[in-house]
DNA sequence: TGTACATCAGTGAACGCGCGTTCACTGATGTAC
DNA sequence: TGTACATCAGTGAACGCGCGTTCACTGATGTAC
């Protein structure tokens, strides 16, 4: 209960209320899984009344929008510092989204559904967009332009990586897994073959 | 009520409830969308009491599996055609996954859901292993052994079609689709990008 | 062909549960003078 | 520094709801002789 990625100590009771929610969703999250998060539920894991939350959130719908608005920040943050570093390696940077949909698995189920819900554009809000933003970028190495081969690519590698993200679990790659050495060697190894080793120039 | 997809006329009452449930699951899929997908409501859709399923399957995750397998075995049927047609197309063959995939979303949602959850291998029932191997045999044209590099293309040509059948429907790419000319070319563009013409040899 | 009876496949009422949400409330915090 | 008061952020009880599941039942179907 002590845990948890916020930088400060953990601020509560006429503290934050509406930060330790959001970071008991996600503890949640990780340990019961997607099913599990109720509004009620997420209350209780931070220690409240099940009607707190309701000074924060207009709805059960604003939280989960929340959480989903922070995990697309913490990979929009990850696409950063992965474009940063190697820019245009499109491996480095499609690996690094998938280990992050890998490492959090239910998350990222909120995060992706939440996107495909939206009536508008999945990416007009702060987060997803900040997301989108550096993702392209890191893989545009600067250029801001990108002609329609290039929009392809760039859209390849996102499905490429989201599907790769969701099936690494399947049971039917374990012997694959165990022969490479473990899943990210497997990542990286299925990563290669789907050709993400190319650059966008 | 009397369209669905049973090849035979709907046989009910004192006929064959299973068949009408699963036929009214899959209605209610299409038309509600998974979150709907409640015992009772297919019960409903079926129009029978609430209880009646129970006659026909042990609780709600039975009858739920039972849809993911019939969904399965509708993309074996699928996989089986394509092949047949154009033995090691891949791009033909992955085509056929995305677009059975995107004309049946919620349906395919519970399906792979249904394949990640198993806690033993995702494609040891007959559904499943029934769509596995039509998948693979077209790929491969025959053959039955398949190298490393192989198993690797089969695997990154399937993680592919999923996360393009996935998002696919995502807006930002509306653009993109209406100057291809369309959700069909779009998704051919998308896969040619992905390097699925590929073929094995 | 007719009767007796077991089985099968439904009904409908009821259960307990957890959910999202509302409401009147309370007590602590912040602000004005 | 002290008092008066508004606001803020909680509590806890209550609501109505739909859910999965159980149960005693009923009436139609199939079977034996």
């Amino acid at each position: 209960m002590s845990d948890s990625n916020a930088p400060e100590a953990r601020p509560y009771h006429h503290g934050d209320l509406r930060r330790a929610l959001v970071d008991a969703a996600r503890r949640l999250l990780e340990t019961e899984g997607q099913a599990a998060m109720s509004l009620r539920a997420v209350a209780r894991e931070a220690g409240v009344s099940p009607a707190a939350p309701y000074h924060h959130f207009k709805d059960k719908a604003e939280l989960m929008d929340a959480i989903a608005a922070e995990g697309w920040e913490l990979l929009a943050q990850d696409m950063y510092e992965a474009g940063s570093a190697a820019p245009k390696d499109q491996l480095a940077i499609v690996t690094t989204y998938v280990t992050f949909a890998r490492s959090r698995p239910a998350l990222y189920r909120v995060m992706f559904d939440a996107a495909r819900d939206k009536e508008t554009l999945p990416f007009d809000n702060a987060a997803e967009g900040a997301f989108y933003t550096w993702y392209r970028q890191s893989l545009l190495g600067g250029r801001d332009a990108a002609g329609d081969e290039m929009e392809l690519e760039i859209l390849a590698a996102w499905a490429s990586a989201h599907g790769l993200a969701e099936m690494a679990g399947f049971r039917p790659f374990e012997r694959l897994k165990d022969q490479l050495g473990g899943e990210t060697p497997f990542i990286k190894a299925v990563l290669e073959q789907m050709g993400r080793h190319r650059t966008l120039d």
